[in-house]
DNA sequence: TCGGTCACTCTCATTTAGAGAACATCTCGA
DNA sequence: TCGAGATGTTCTCTAAATGAGAGTGACCGA
Protein backbone atom coordinates (compact mmCIF):
# COMPACT_ATOMS: atom_id res chain seq x y z
CA UNK A 1 0.00 0.00 0.00
CA UNK A 2 1.86 3.15 -1.06
CA UNK A 3 1.05 6.73 0.62
CA UNK A 4 -1.92 7.72 -1.82
CA UNK A 5 -3.73 4.46 -0.93
CA UNK A 6 -2.88 4.85 2.89
CA UNK A 7 -4.72 7.97 2.55
CA UNK A 8 -7.03 7.36 0.29
CA UNK A 9 -8.60 4.00 2.62
CA UNK A 10 -9.07 6.96 4.73
CA UNK A 11 -10.51 9.95 2.45
CA UNK A 12 -11.16 8.55 -0.90
CA UNK A 13 -10.78 12.68 -2.11
CA UNK A 14 -7.01 11.72 -2.27
CA UNK A 15 -7.61 9.80 -5.28
CA UNK A 16 -8.51 11.39 -8.83
CA UNK A 17 -12.24 11.75 -9.35
CA UNK A 18 -14.67 8.64 -10.01
CA UNK A 19 -17.77 9.60 -12.12
CA UNK A 20 -20.50 7.58 -11.90
CA UNK A 21 -22.88 7.27 -14.60
CA UNK A 22 -25.80 5.20 -15.24
CA UNK A 23 -26.85 3.56 -19.23
CA UNK A 24 -29.87 2.07 -20.39
CA UNK A 25 -30.21 -1.18 -22.71
CA UNK A 26 -34.01 -0.54 -23.35
CA UNK A 27 -35.67 -2.84 -25.69
CA UNK A 28 -38.90 -2.97 -27.46
CA UNK A 29 -40.33 -4.84 -30.09
CA UNK A 30 -41.65 -3.42 -33.29
CA UNK A 31 -42.88 -5.21 -36.46
CA UNK A 32 -42.40 -8.42 -34.75
CA UNK A 33 -38.24 -7.59 -34.64
CA UNK A 34 -36.58 -6.25 -31.16
CA UNK A 35 -35.53 -2.93 -31.44
CA UNK A 36 -33.07 -0.69 -29.29
CA UNK A 37 -32.96 2.85 -28.09
CA UNK A 38 -29.45 4.13 -28.97
CA UNK A 39 -28.76 7.59 -29.42
CA UNK A 40 -25.85 9.42 -31.81
CA UNK A 41 -23.26 10.85 -30.37
CA UNK A 42 -22.57 14.22 -31.31
CA UNK A 43 -19.55 15.03 -29.29
CA UNK A 44 -15.80 13.54 -29.06
CA UNK A 45 -15.04 10.97 -27.56
CA UNK A 46 -16.80 8.55 -30.31
CA UNK A 47 -18.85 11.29 -32.45
CA UNK A 48 -20.94 10.38 -34.81
CA UNK A 49 -21.23 6.86 -33.43
CA UNK A 50 -24.24 5.11 -31.69
CA UNK A 51 -24.49 5.40 -28.11
CA UNK A 52 -26.37 3.78 -25.47
CA UNK A 53 -28.79 6.57 -23.60
CA UNK A 54 -27.69 7.55 -20.28
CA UNK A 55 -25.84 10.13 -17.78
CA UNK A 56 -24.52 11.19 -14.56
CA UNK A 57 -26.36 9.92 -11.51
CA UNK A 58 -27.51 12.93 -9.85
CA UNK A 59 -26.57 13.26 -5.97
CA UNK A 60 -30.24 13.11 -4.98
CA UNK A 61 -31.21 9.75 -6.92
CA UNK A 62 -31.40 6.22 -6.68
CA UNK A 63 -29.85 4.22 -9.50
CA UNK A 64 -32.57 2.86 -10.99
CA UNK A 65 -34.17 6.25 -10.70
CA UNK A 66 -31.13 7.80 -12.50
CA UNK A 67 -32.13 5.46 -15.39
CA UNK A 68 -35.86 6.18 -15.37
CA UNK A 69 -34.87 9.49 -15.49
CA UNK A 70 -32.37 9.30 -18.56
CA UNK A 71 -35.19 7.08 -20.43
CA UNK A 72 -38.03 9.51 -19.81
CA UNK A 73 -35.66 12.16 -21.43
CA UNK A 74 -34.54 9.99 -24.13
CA UNK A 75 -38.32 8.74 -25.44
CA UNK A 76 -40.30 11.62 -23.90
CA UNK A 77 -42.42 9.20 -22.29
CA UNK A 78 -43.88 10.25 -18.57
CA UNK A 79 -46.98 8.75 -16.51
CA UNK A 80 -48.86 5.50 -16.85
CA UNK A 81 -46.73 4.88 -19.63
CA UNK A 82 -43.41 5.19 -18.14
CA UNK A 83 -44.67 3.43 -15.44
CA UNK A 84 -45.53 -0.19 -17.48
CA UNK A 85 -41.56 0.15 -18.70
CA UNK A 86 -40.07 -2.41 -16.89
CA UNK A 87 -36.26 -1.09 -15.62
CA UNK A 88 -33.92 -3.08 -13.22
CA UNK A 89 -30.32 -2.54 -12.76
CA UNK A 90 -28.35 -5.01 -15.39
CA UNK A 91 -24.49 -5.21 -14.41
CA UNK A 92 -21.60 -1.93 -13.50
CA UNK A 93 -19.19 -1.43 -16.43
CA UNK A 94 -15.85 -0.10 -14.44
CA UNK A 95 -12.52 -0.74 -16.62
CA UNK A 96 -10.27 2.00 -15.87
CA UNK A 97 -9.89 3.07 -19.52
CA UNK A 98 -13.63 2.62 -20.92
CA UNK A 99 -13.72 6.29 -21.12
CA UNK A 100 -10.72 8.45 -22.21
CA UNK A 101 -11.81 11.69 -20.68
CA UNK A 102 -11.43 9.79 -16.92
CA UNK A 103 -12.39 7.44 -14.39
CA UNK A 104 -16.50 6.70 -15.31
CA UNK A 105 -18.01 3.97 -13.51
CA UNK A 106 -21.27 3.56 -15.22
CA UNK A 107 -24.27 1.32 -13.60
CA UNK A 108 -25.86 -0.11 -16.54
CA UNK A 109 -30.09 -0.63 -16.37
CA UNK A 110 -31.84 -2.79 -18.28
CA UNK A 111 -35.52 -1.70 -19.57
CA UNK A 112 -38.48 -3.74 -21.37
CA UNK A 113 -40.74 -1.10 -23.37
CA UNK A 114 -44.34 -1.89 -25.02
CA UNK A 115 -44.25 -0.70 -28.58
CA UNK A 116 -44.43 3.27 -28.00
CA UNK A 117 -44.61 5.65 -30.51
CA UNK A 118 -41.66 7.68 -31.65
CA UNK A 119 -40.67 10.02 -29.19
CA UNK A 120 -42.36 14.13 -30.81
CA UNK A 121 -39.87 16.22 -31.82
CA UNK A 122 -39.41 19.01 -29.70
CA UNK A 123 -39.11 17.09 -26.35
CA UNK A 124 -35.66 16.39 -24.80
CA UNK A 125 -35.89 13.54 -26.98
CA UNK A 126 -33.16 14.99 -29.19
CA UNK A 127 -31.88 12.08 -31.06
CA UNK A 128 -33.01 8.98 -29.26
CA UNK A 129 -33.88 6.37 -32.18
CA UNK A 130 -35.43 2.94 -32.04
CA UNK A 131 -32.84 0.81 -33.84
CA UNK A 132 -33.44 -2.65 -34.77
CA UNK A 133 -31.26 -5.04 -32.69
CA UNK A 134 -30.29 -7.04 -35.97
CA UNK A 135 -29.01 -3.96 -37.65
CA UNK A 136 -26.04 -3.79 -34.54
CA UNK A 137 -24.44 -7.01 -35.89
CA UNK A 138 -20.93 -5.59 -36.79
CA UNK A 139 -21.71 -1.80 -35.99
CA UNK A 140 -19.42 -0.10 -33.38
CA UNK A 141 -21.11 1.54 -30.49
CA UNK A 142 -19.49 3.85 -28.76
CA UNK A 143 -17.09 2.96 -25.34
CA UNK A 144 -17.88 -0.63 -24.60
CA UNK A 145 -22.02 -0.12 -25.21
CA UNK A 146 -21.37 -3.15 -27.95
CA UNK A 147 -20.70 -5.44 -25.04
CA UNK A 148 -23.31 -3.92 -22.46
CA UNK A 149 -25.89 -4.56 -25.20
CA UNK A 150 -24.75 -7.92 -25.62
CA UNK A 151 -25.20 -8.52 -21.92
CA UNK A 152 -28.44 -6.77 -21.78
CA UNK A 153 -29.84 -8.98 -24.72
CA UNK A 154 -28.25 -12.42 -22.84
CA UNK A 155 -30.28 -11.45 -19.74
CA UNK A 156 -33.17 -10.31 -21.51
CA UNK A 157 -33.38 -13.98 -22.90
CA UNK A 158 -32.65 -15.38 -19.25
CA UNK A 159 -35.28 -13.53 -17.58
CA UNK A 160 -37.92 -14.47 -20.12
CA UNK A 161 -37.35 -17.92 -18.99
CA UNK A 162 -38.23 -17.71 -15.72
CA UNK A 163 -40.32 -14.34 -15.35
CA UNK A 164 -43.62 -12.72 -16.47
CA UNK A 165 -41.39 -10.13 -18.01
CA UNK A 166 -42.62 -10.71 -21.56
CA UNK A 167 -45.69 -8.85 -20.63
CA UNK A 168 -43.92 -5.86 -20.83
CA UNK A 169 -43.90 -5.93 -24.13
CA UNK A 170 -47.05 -5.73 -25.10
CA UNK A 171 -49.80 -3.88 -24.27
CA UNK A 172 -51.86 -4.87 -20.98
CA UNK A 173 -54.78 -6.92 -22.94
CA UNK A 174 -52.61 -9.07 -25.34
CA UNK A 175 -53.52 -12.64 -26.73
CA UNK A 176 -51.17 -16.04 -26.84
CA UNK A 177 -50.33 -15.66 -29.92
CA UNK A 178 -48.70 -12.21 -29.23
CA UNK A 179 -46.89 -13.33 -26.53
CA UNK A 180 -45.36 -16.32 -28.29
CA UNK A 181 -44.24 -13.85 -31.23
CA UNK A 182 -42.42 -11.89 -28.06
CA UNK A 183 -40.63 -14.79 -26.79
CA UNK A 184 -39.98 -15.95 -30.59
CA UNK A 185 -38.57 -12.70 -30.95
CA UNK A 186 -36.03 -12.64 -28.19
CA UNK A 187 -35.11 -16.26 -28.27
CA UNK A 188 -34.70 -15.96 -32.04
CA UNK A 189 -36.80 -19.42 -33.02
CA UNK A 190 -39.83 -20.12 -33.64
CA UNK A 191 -41.83 -21.75 -30.84
CA UNK A 192 -44.51 -24.65 -31.24
CA UNK A 193 -47.89 -22.63 -31.03
CA UNK A 194 -49.94 -25.77 -29.31
CA UNK A 195 -47.25 -26.43 -26.49
CA UNK A 196 -46.41 -22.66 -25.93
CA UNK A 197 -49.98 -22.22 -25.09
CA UNK A 198 -50.36 -25.12 -22.89
CA UNK A 199 -47.34 -24.51 -21.03
CA UNK A 200 -48.58 -20.34 -20.48
CA UNK A 201 -51.86 -21.36 -19.11
CA UNK A 202 -50.36 -23.91 -16.86
CA UNK A 203 -47.89 -21.64 -15.33
CA UNK A 204 -50.21 -20.15 -12.04
CA UNK A 205 -49.82 -16.36 -12.26
CA UNK A 206 -48.40 -16.23 -15.39
CA UNK A 207 -51.31 -14.51 -17.46
CA UNK A 208 -55.19 -14.19 -16.24
CA UNK A 209 -58.03 -14.10 -18.48
CA UNK A 210 -59.92 -11.47 -19.21
CA UNK A 211 -62.77 -12.88 -20.59
CA UNK A 212 -62.76 -10.74 -23.97
CA UNK A 213 -61.53 -11.58 -27.14
CA UNK A 214 -60.20 -9.75 -29.74
CA UNK A 215 -62.16 -7.65 -32.24
CA UNK A 216 -61.16 -9.14 -35.26
CA UNK A 217 -59.02 -12.06 -36.05
CA UNK A 218 -55.74 -12.02 -37.29
CA UNK A 219 -54.50 -9.57 -40.12
CA UNK A 220 -53.82 -12.82 -42.28
CA UNK A 221 -56.78 -14.75 -41.10
CA UNK A 222 -57.58 -17.23 -38.40
CA UNK A 223 -59.94 -16.42 -35.35
CA UNK A 224 -60.57 -14.22 -32.76
CA UNK A 225 -57.99 -14.79 -30.07
CA UNK A 226 -59.03 -14.44 -26.48
CA UNK A 227 -57.59 -11.53 -24.65
CA UNK A 228 -55.40 -11.88 -21.52
CA UNK A 229 -53.54 -9.86 -19.09
CA UNK A 230 -50.26 -9.75 -16.87
CA UNK A 231 -50.33 -12.21 -13.89
CA UNK A 232 -49.60 -11.72 -10.57
CA UNK A 233 -46.40 -14.44 -10.51
CA UNK A 234 -43.19 -12.70 -10.32
CA UNK A 235 -41.42 -16.03 -10.67
CA UNK A 236 -42.86 -18.54 -13.47
CA UNK A 237 -42.89 -21.95 -12.11
CA UNK A 238 -42.23 -24.22 -13.84
CA UNK A 239 -39.97 -21.75 -16.34
CA UNK A 240 -40.65 -21.82 -19.93
CA UNK A 241 -37.00 -23.21 -20.40
CA UNK A 242 -35.41 -22.36 -23.99
CA UNK A 243 -34.25 -25.69 -26.10
CA UNK A 244 -30.74 -26.29 -25.43
CA UNK A 245 -28.48 -24.47 -27.07
CA UNK A 246 -24.87 -26.59 -26.86
CA UNK A 247 -22.23 -24.29 -28.34
CA UNK A 248 -23.21 -21.77 -25.02
CA UNK A 249 -23.16 -24.46 -22.87
CA UNK A 250 -19.32 -25.38 -22.65
CA UNK B 1 -33.21 20.64 -15.31
CA UNK B 2 -31.48 23.58 -12.44
CA UNK B 3 -28.12 25.14 -13.36
CA UNK B 4 -26.30 22.74 -11.69
CA UNK B 5 -27.30 19.93 -13.46
CA UNK B 6 -26.83 21.64 -16.44
CA UNK B 7 -23.32 22.53 -15.84
CA UNK B 8 -22.84 18.74 -14.52
CA UNK B 9 -24.14 17.34 -18.00
CA UNK B 10 -20.91 18.70 -19.46
CA UNK B 11 -18.52 17.80 -16.17
CA UNK B 12 -19.52 15.97 -13.64
CA UNK B 13 -17.32 17.55 -10.88
CA UNK B 14 -20.00 20.19 -11.03
CA UNK B 15 -21.71 17.73 -8.56
CA UNK B 16 -20.42 16.67 -5.56
CA UNK B 17 -18.09 13.76 -5.45
CA UNK B 18 -19.11 10.34 -5.79
CA UNK B 19 -17.17 7.57 -4.33
CA UNK B 20 -16.92 3.87 -6.15
CA UNK B 21 -16.05 1.18 -3.60
CA UNK B 22 -16.44 -2.91 -3.63
CA UNK B 23 -17.81 -4.98 -1.22
CA UNK B 24 -17.87 -8.40 -1.19
CA UNK B 25 -20.51 -11.47 0.09
CA UNK B 26 -17.86 -14.36 0.20
CA UNK B 27 -18.94 -17.55 1.02
CA UNK B 28 -17.78 -20.65 2.52
CA UNK B 29 -18.74 -24.25 3.51
CA UNK B 30 -17.86 -25.20 6.81
CA UNK B 31 -18.66 -28.26 9.05
CA UNK B 32 -21.44 -28.30 6.69
CA UNK B 33 -23.05 -24.63 7.32
CA UNK B 34 -22.34 -21.87 4.80
CA UNK B 35 -20.48 -18.84 6.50
CA UNK B 36 -19.73 -15.39 5.38
CA UNK B 37 -16.54 -13.34 5.68
CA UNK B 38 -17.27 -10.86 7.40
CA UNK B 39 -15.18 -7.63 9.65
CA UNK B 40 -16.02 -6.17 12.76
CA UNK B 41 -15.68 -2.14 12.12
CA UNK B 42 -13.44 -0.48 14.36
CA UNK B 43 -15.12 3.22 13.56
CA UNK B 44 -17.60 5.79 12.64
CA UNK B 45 -20.30 5.01 11.25
CA UNK B 46 -21.46 1.69 12.61
CA UNK B 47 -18.45 0.92 14.43
CA UNK B 48 -18.89 -1.99 16.37
CA UNK B 49 -21.44 -3.85 13.79
CA UNK B 50 -20.39 -6.39 11.60
CA UNK B 51 -19.67 -5.62 7.93
CA UNK B 52 -18.86 -7.20 4.65
CA UNK B 53 -15.01 -6.16 3.80
CA UNK B 54 -14.54 -4.11 0.55
CA UNK B 55 -13.32 -0.77 0.00
CA UNK B 56 -12.47 2.18 -2.86
CA UNK B 57 -11.56 1.19 -6.14
CA UNK B 58 -8.17 1.94 -7.12
CA UNK B 59 -7.16 4.17 -10.15
CA UNK B 60 -6.27 2.10 -12.37
CA UNK B 61 -8.02 -0.86 -11.18
CA UNK B 62 -11.02 -2.76 -12.66
CA UNK B 63 -13.77 -3.26 -10.63
CA UNK B 64 -13.55 -7.33 -10.14
CA UNK B 65 -10.02 -6.90 -9.71
CA UNK B 66 -10.72 -4.61 -6.68
CA UNK B 67 -12.86 -7.42 -5.00
CA UNK B 68 -10.42 -9.89 -5.31
CA UNK B 69 -8.20 -7.33 -4.09
CA UNK B 70 -10.06 -7.15 -0.73
CA UNK B 71 -10.51 -10.79 -0.56
CA UNK B 72 -6.78 -11.57 -0.61
CA UNK B 73 -6.21 -8.61 1.98
CA UNK B 74 -8.96 -9.59 4.18
CA UNK B 75 -8.13 -13.95 4.29
CA UNK B 76 -4.55 -13.35 3.30
CA UNK B 77 -5.07 -15.70 0.77
CA UNK B 78 -2.82 -15.56 -2.28
CA UNK B 79 -1.74 -17.62 -5.59
CA UNK B 80 -3.54 -20.69 -6.09
CA UNK B 81 -5.98 -20.63 -3.54
CA UNK B 82 -7.08 -17.53 -4.05
CA UNK B 83 -7.05 -18.34 -8.05
CA UNK B 84 -9.73 -21.48 -7.16
CA UNK B 85 -11.91 -18.64 -5.46
CA UNK B 86 -14.90 -17.37 -7.95
CA UNK B 87 -15.18 -13.94 -8.08
CA UNK B 88 -18.73 -12.24 -9.63
CA UNK B 89 -20.41 -9.11 -9.13
CA UNK B 90 -22.91 -8.88 -7.81
CA UNK B 91 -25.24 -6.10 -8.31
CA UNK B 92 -24.63 -2.17 -7.48
CA UNK B 93 -25.77 -0.24 -4.39
CA UNK B 94 -26.15 3.86 -4.53
CA UNK B 95 -29.06 4.83 -2.50
CA UNK B 96 -28.03 8.30 -1.64
CA UNK B 97 -28.12 8.50 2.17
CA UNK B 98 -26.56 4.23 1.90
CA UNK B 99 -23.62 6.38 3.93
CA UNK B 100 -23.65 9.30 5.75
CA UNK B 101 -20.50 10.68 5.06
CA UNK B 102 -20.63 10.63 1.13
CA UNK B 103 -22.11 9.38 -1.66
CA UNK B 104 -20.64 5.91 -2.14
CA UNK B 105 -21.71 3.60 -4.92
CA UNK B 106 -20.54 0.41 -3.95
CA UNK B 107 -20.15 -2.38 -6.56
CA UNK B 108 -20.98 -5.51 -4.52
CA UNK B 109 -19.32 -8.69 -6.10
CA UNK B 110 -20.45 -12.34 -4.97
CA UNK B 111 -17.44 -15.01 -4.39
CA UNK B 112 -17.65 -18.50 -3.49
CA UNK B 113 -14.43 -20.21 -1.37
CA UNK B 114 -13.36 -23.81 -0.55
CA UNK B 115 -12.90 -24.19 3.08
CA UNK B 116 -10.20 -22.52 4.11
CA UNK B 117 -7.84 -22.45 7.14
CA UNK B 118 -8.09 -19.49 8.91
CA UNK B 119 -6.06 -16.22 7.82
CA UNK B 120 -2.84 -16.72 9.94
CA UNK B 121 -2.76 -13.90 12.24
CA UNK B 122 0.17 -11.14 11.24
CA UNK B 123 -0.88 -10.71 7.74
CA UNK B 124 -3.45 -8.03 6.49
CA UNK B 125 -5.96 -9.98 7.36
CA UNK B 126 -6.27 -8.65 10.63
CA UNK B 127 -10.29 -8.80 11.68
CA UNK B 128 -11.96 -10.91 9.11
CA UNK B 129 -13.58 -13.60 10.55
CA UNK B 130 -16.03 -16.15 9.02
CA UNK B 131 -19.44 -16.37 10.10
CA UNK B 132 -22.24 -18.95 9.92
CA UNK B 133 -24.39 -17.17 8.17
CA UNK B 134 -27.26 -18.87 10.43
CA UNK B 135 -26.14 -16.32 13.26
CA UNK B 136 -26.77 -13.13 11.36
CA UNK B 137 -30.61 -13.49 11.32
CA UNK B 138 -31.92 -10.50 13.24
CA UNK B 139 -28.32 -9.45 13.83
CA UNK B 140 -27.59 -5.77 12.39
CA UNK B 141 -25.01 -5.37 9.16
CA UNK B 142 -23.28 -2.41 8.77
CA UNK B 143 -24.93 0.28 6.08
CA UNK B 144 -27.33 -1.53 3.40
CA UNK B 145 -25.21 -4.56 4.00
CA UNK B 146 -27.97 -6.51 5.31
CA UNK B 147 -29.32 -6.47 1.56
CA UNK B 148 -26.42 -6.93 -0.05
CA UNK B 149 -26.10 -10.03 1.74
CA UNK B 150 -29.77 -11.71 1.24
CA UNK B 151 -29.36 -10.68 -2.27
CA UNK B 152 -26.21 -12.23 -2.72
CA UNK B 153 -27.57 -15.50 -0.90
CA UNK B 154 -30.21 -15.41 -3.16
CA UNK B 155 -28.11 -15.26 -6.37
CA UNK B 156 -25.97 -17.92 -4.80
CA UNK B 157 -29.04 -20.64 -4.70
CA UNK B 158 -30.03 -19.05 -8.22
CA UNK B 159 -26.52 -20.00 -9.34
CA UNK B 160 -26.55 -23.68 -8.27
CA UNK B 161 -29.53 -24.23 -10.10
CA UNK B 162 -27.80 -23.83 -13.53
CA UNK B 163 -23.84 -23.13 -13.00
CA UNK B 164 -21.24 -25.87 -11.57
CA UNK B 165 -20.05 -23.41 -9.38
CA UNK B 166 -21.20 -25.46 -6.47
CA UNK B 167 -17.79 -27.20 -7.48
CA UNK B 168 -16.17 -24.07 -6.09
CA UNK B 169 -16.91 -24.66 -2.70
CA UNK B 170 -15.16 -27.86 -2.56
CA UNK B 171 -11.28 -28.88 -2.85
CA UNK B 172 -10.43 -30.20 -6.69
CA UNK B 173 -11.27 -33.38 -6.16
CA UNK B 174 -14.42 -34.60 -4.35
CA UNK B 175 -17.21 -36.72 -4.33
CA UNK B 176 -20.97 -36.70 -4.96
CA UNK B 177 -22.01 -36.72 -1.76
CA UNK B 178 -19.69 -33.99 -0.74
CA UNK B 179 -21.37 -31.87 -3.49
CA UNK B 180 -24.72 -33.21 -2.75
CA UNK B 181 -24.12 -31.79 0.65
CA UNK B 182 -23.24 -28.46 -0.68
CA UNK B 183 -26.34 -28.20 -2.75
CA UNK B 184 -28.25 -29.13 0.79
CA UNK B 185 -26.36 -26.54 2.68
CA UNK B 186 -27.23 -23.95 0.29
CA UNK B 187 -30.78 -24.28 -0.38
CA UNK B 188 -31.27 -25.34 2.79
CA UNK B 189 -32.82 -28.53 2.51
CA UNK B 190 -32.29 -32.50 2.06
CA UNK B 191 -31.40 -33.71 -0.82
CA UNK B 192 -32.86 -37.44 -2.69
CA UNK B 193 -29.04 -39.10 -2.73
CA UNK B 194 -30.10 -41.32 -5.43
CA UNK B 195 -31.80 -39.18 -7.95
CA UNK B 196 -29.45 -36.23 -7.09
CA UNK B 197 -26.66 -39.15 -8.04
CA UNK B 198 -28.70 -40.00 -11.31
CA UNK B 199 -28.81 -36.04 -12.08
CA UNK B 200 -25.35 -35.07 -11.62
CA UNK B 201 -23.95 -37.74 -13.62
CA UNK B 202 -26.41 -37.10 -16.56
CA UNK B 203 -25.67 -33.39 -17.03
CA UNK B 204 -23.28 -32.96 -19.93
CA UNK B 205 -19.44 -31.49 -18.48
CA UNK B 206 -21.08 -30.81 -14.48
CA UNK B 207 -18.42 -33.41 -13.61
CA UNK B 208 -15.86 -35.68 -15.04
CA UNK B 209 -14.18 -38.91 -13.02
CA UNK B 210 -10.54 -39.21 -11.87
CA UNK B 211 -10.86 -42.67 -11.86
CA UNK B 212 -9.73 -42.74 -8.04
CA UNK B 213 -11.50 -43.31 -4.71
CA UNK B 214 -11.32 -41.84 -1.24
CA UNK B 215 -8.60 -43.41 0.68
CA UNK B 216 -11.13 -44.47 3.08
CA UNK B 217 -15.47 -44.21 3.59
CA UNK B 218 -16.99 -41.93 5.39
CA UNK B 219 -16.50 -40.87 9.24
CA UNK B 220 -19.17 -42.59 10.03
CA UNK B 221 -19.11 -45.84 7.79
CA UNK B 222 -19.97 -46.48 4.68
CA UNK B 223 -17.88 -47.49 1.52
CA UNK B 224 -15.52 -45.91 -0.23
CA UNK B 225 -16.81 -43.06 -2.81
CA UNK B 226 -15.17 -42.28 -6.22
CA UNK B 227 -13.44 -38.95 -6.97
CA UNK B 228 -14.73 -36.39 -9.38
CA UNK B 229 -13.52 -33.19 -10.59
CA UNK B 230 -15.37 -30.27 -12.15
CA UNK B 231 -16.36 -30.88 -15.58
CA UNK B 232 -15.79 -28.07 -18.60
CA UNK B 233 -19.38 -26.78 -18.04
CA UNK B 234 -19.81 -23.34 -17.60
CA UNK B 235 -23.63 -23.76 -17.75
CA UNK B 236 -25.93 -27.02 -16.41
CA UNK B 237 -27.99 -28.32 -19.09
CA UNK B 238 -30.73 -29.21 -17.95
CA UNK B 239 -30.58 -27.48 -14.84
CA UNK B 240 -30.66 -29.22 -11.77
CA UNK B 241 -33.92 -27.19 -10.30
CA UNK B 242 -34.61 -26.58 -6.71
CA UNK B 243 -38.09 -27.88 -5.56
CA UNK B 244 -40.71 -25.57 -5.87
CA UNK B 245 -40.76 -22.64 -3.57
CA UNK B 246 -44.37 -20.77 -3.57
CA UNK B 247 -44.12 -18.15 -1.24
CA UNK B 248 -41.25 -16.96 -3.02
CA UNK B 249 -43.58 -16.72 -6.44
CA UNK B 250 -46.11 -13.88 -6.16
C1' DT C 1 -18.49 -59.63 14.78
C1' DC C 2 -22.39 -56.66 14.30
C1' DG C 3 -25.29 -52.65 13.64
C1' DG C 4 -25.52 -48.68 11.18
C1' DT C 5 -24.02 -45.48 7.42
C1' DC C 6 -23.37 -44.47 2.99
C1' DA C 7 -22.29 -45.00 -2.32
C1' DC C 8 -24.35 -46.49 -6.06
C1' DT C 9 -27.88 -48.66 -8.89
C1' DC C 10 -32.45 -49.91 -10.15
C1' DT C 11 -37.53 -49.85 -10.59
C1' DC C 12 -41.91 -47.73 -10.97
C1' DA C 13 -45.17 -43.98 -11.11
C1' DT C 14 -45.85 -39.26 -12.23
C1' DT C 15 -44.97 -35.04 -14.49
C1' DT C 16 -43.40 -32.38 -18.28
C1' DA C 17 -42.01 -31.44 -22.88
C1' DG C 18 -41.95 -32.32 -28.09
C1' DA C 19 -44.35 -33.32 -32.23
C1' DG C 20 -48.15 -33.76 -34.99
C1' DA C 21 -52.83 -33.22 -36.04
C1' DA C 22 -57.88 -32.08 -35.74
C1' DC C 23 -61.15 -28.62 -36.00
C1' DA C 24 -63.41 -24.27 -35.98
C1' DT C 25 -63.08 -19.45 -37.10
C1' DC C 26 -61.61 -15.81 -39.50
C1' DT C 27 -59.44 -12.67 -43.49
C1' DC C 28 -58.58 -11.85 -48.03
C1' DG C 29 -58.58 -12.19 -52.81
C1' DA C 30 -60.67 -14.43 -56.81
C1' DT D 1 -70.02 -15.11 -52.51
C1' DC D 2 -66.77 -18.71 -52.14
C1' DG D 3 -62.68 -21.04 -51.21
C1' DA D 4 -57.77 -21.05 -49.85
C1' DG D 5 -54.91 -20.27 -46.36
C1' DA D 6 -53.76 -18.68 -41.65
C1' DT D 7 -54.43 -18.91 -36.87
C1' DG D 8 -56.37 -20.12 -32.10
C1' DT D 9 -57.27 -23.81 -29.34
C1' DT D 10 -57.51 -28.47 -27.92
C1' DC D 11 -56.03 -33.38 -28.14
C1' DT D 12 -53.26 -37.47 -28.65
C1' DC D 13 -49.16 -39.98 -28.50
C1' DT D 14 -44.39 -40.44 -27.36
C1' DA D 15 -40.11 -39.40 -25.20
C1' DA D 16 -37.65 -37.47 -21.51
C1' DA D 17 -37.05 -35.98 -16.83
C1' DT D 18 -38.26 -36.16 -12.00
C1' DG D 19 -39.75 -38.00 -7.38
C1' DA D 20 -39.91 -41.76 -4.30
C1' DG D 21 -38.62 -46.01 -2.58
C1' DA D 22 -35.72 -49.90 -2.14
C1' DG D 23 -31.75 -53.23 -2.80
C1' DT D 24 -26.81 -54.37 -2.60
C1' DG D 25 -22.55 -54.30 -0.77
C1' DA D 26 -18.48 -51.73 1.19
C1' DC D 27 -16.94 -49.74 5.18
C1' DC D 28 -16.60 -47.66 10.08
C1' DG D 29 -16.79 -47.79 14.92
C1' DA D 30 -17.99 -50.20 18.98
Amino acid sequence: MNEQDFLAAYDPRAYPAVAVTVDVVALTIRDGAAHLLLIRRGEQPHAGLWALPGGFVRPDEDLVAAARRELAEETGLDGEPLRRVHVEQLASYGAPDRDPRMRIVSIAHLAFAPDLPDATAGTDADEAVWVPVAELTNRQLAFDHGQIVADGLERARAKLEYTPLATRFLAPEFTIGELRAVYETVWGHQLHAGNFHRKVLSVPGFVESTGASTERGGTRGGPRARLYRAGDARLLHPALLRPAREETVR
